[in-house]
DNA sequence: GTCTATACTACGATAGAC
DNA sequence: GTCTATCGTAGTATAGAC
C-alpha cells in the first residue's frame, strides 16, 4: 500500500527534520512514489502530518496495549496490589523507550510535545492519554495518603524515569559509557527503574 | 550588538523549527539585520548553528553554577549530607526546568538529543558534563551500596523526574489539568520531586 | 491511483556598495 | 560591520496524461 508506505516515512522524516525541516518530494522518494500522492492520499503536507500522529498513537496503543489490559483486568484490591500492577506497567512503558524500533516516532511525539500543534490532540487523546489514566488510578490506590494532584505528580515522575530513556537518551549513553545501549544495560536500567519506584510507592509517611 | 542579537533569535528558531527548519532570513529579519550579517559574523547557517550551542551551555552554566558550587564546596561526610545536597542540586535543576526563561533552549537541547550532532558535544562538554558528574558522586556517596553503574543509572532516572518538567511539558499539563503550570503548581511539581528522590536515595537495602 | 510537467515561492550563499 | 541585489537550488501545489 502505497499509503502505509508514505506514513511508515513520513514518521521518520518528520520525527527527524520536523514539519518545515522535512520535504514531500524526500517522503515521496523514500517511499518510492510521486510526490503528488501525498496530495492526492492526504490532501497535503498537512494532511500527511496529522495523519503521521493517529498512525504513531494506534503503535503507541499496540505496544503498551497488552499491558495496560492486563492492569485493567486486574482487581486491585490493595496498595502492594496497586505497587505490582504500576510496576508492570512501568516496565513496559521502559521496553517501549528502549526499543529500537520505537525511535522514529518516539522523536516526532517529543517533538510535539516542545511545541504542540492539532497532531498532539491525537497522540494523547489516541493513546497516552489511556497510559496516563492508567497509571494515575494505580499510584492513588498504591498510596492512598496522597491527594489527587499529589498522586498524579507522582504518575507523572514514575513516567518520567522511564520517558528519560528516551527523550535523554544521549545523556543516558555517555553517563554508561557507550554510545549504544547494550542488553546488558538495558536490563540495568530496567532493573532500577523497577527498584526506584518501588521505593517512591512503597515509602508511606513515617 | 548584531551577535548577541543573532544569537538570541537563533536560540529560539532553530529550538522550535530544528536546523533545516528555520531559515536565515527569518532570523536575520527577527534580529533587525541583515541575512548576510550571519554570515559575516558565524560564516553561515552551520557556524551559527554551533554558536547558538556553545550559548546555550553558557546560559546553563549561569543556571546550575551557583548549585553545583555549593555542592562542591561542601564536605560530603556522610550518606545524609549526599542526599542533603542531591536534593538541593535536583531542585536547582527543578527550577530551571520549570523556569519560563529557559523554555527556548531547552528545545533546542532536546532536539539535540534526539539526532545528536557536533552541537551535542559542546551542550554535554560545557555544561551537562558538570551536572552529570555532580549528581552522579553524591548519588555514590549517599547510596554506598550501589555499584559504580546502578549509581549513574539512580543519578541518570532523578535527573528524568526532573527533565520531564521540560521534556514531557504538555503532558504534564493535561494530567494537571490546565494549559500552563501556575505558581501553586510549580511549588507542588518541586516537593514531589523531594520526596521522590528522598525515597529512592534513603532506600538502603533491607 | 499513480505518474510527469510546470508554476511559483522561499531557501542559503555571495558579491559589491557604503 | 552592515546593507541591497542577485544567483542557483529546492520547496509545495496543481494540472493533466495514462
Amino acid at each position: 500500500m502505497t499509503q502505509t508506505r508514505l506514513l511508515e516515512t513520513a514518521v521518520d522524516y518528520f520525527g527527524r527534520l520536523g514539519f518545515e525541516g522535512a520535504s514531500t518530494r524526500d517522503i515521496a522518494r523514500a517511499s518510492a512514489t510521486a510526490m503528488s500522492s501525498i496530495t492526492y492520499h492526504f490532501g497535503g503536507k498537512e494532511g500527511l502530518y496529522l495523519a503521521t500522529a493517529d498512525y504513531i498513537a494506534a503503535q503507541i496503543s499496540a505496544w503498551t496495549g497488552p499491558f495496560l489490559d492486563r492492569a485493567a483486568a486486574t482487581d486491585i484490591a490493595s496498595p502492594a496490589i496497586a505497587t505490582d500492577q504500576t510496576l508492570m506497567v512501568l516496565d513496559g512503558i521502559a521496553q517501549m523507550m528502549l526499543s529500537p524500533e520505537t525511535e522514529h516516532w518516539a522523536r516526532y511525539i517529543i517533538r510535539e510535545q516542545q511545541t504542540p500543534t492539532e497532531a498532539f490532540d491525537r497522540l494523547y487523546c489516541g493513546a497516552m492519554q489511556r497510559i496516563a489514566d492508567t497509571l494515575i488510578r494505580l499510584v492513588a490506590i498504591a498510596r492512598p495518603d496522597l491527594d489527587d494532584r499529589r498522586g498524579r505528580v507522582t504518575a507523572v515522575m514514575l513516567f518520567g524515569q522511564a520517558m528519560i530513556l528516551r527523550s535523554g537518551r544521549s545523556a543516558v549513553c555517555r553517563v554508561l559509557g557507550t554510545t549504544d545501549l547494550g542488553d546488558a544495560d538495558k536490563a540495568l536500567l530496567r532493573e532500577r527503574l523497577r527498584v526506584n519506584a518501588a521505593s517512591i510507592l512503597s515509602d508511606t509517611p513515617r
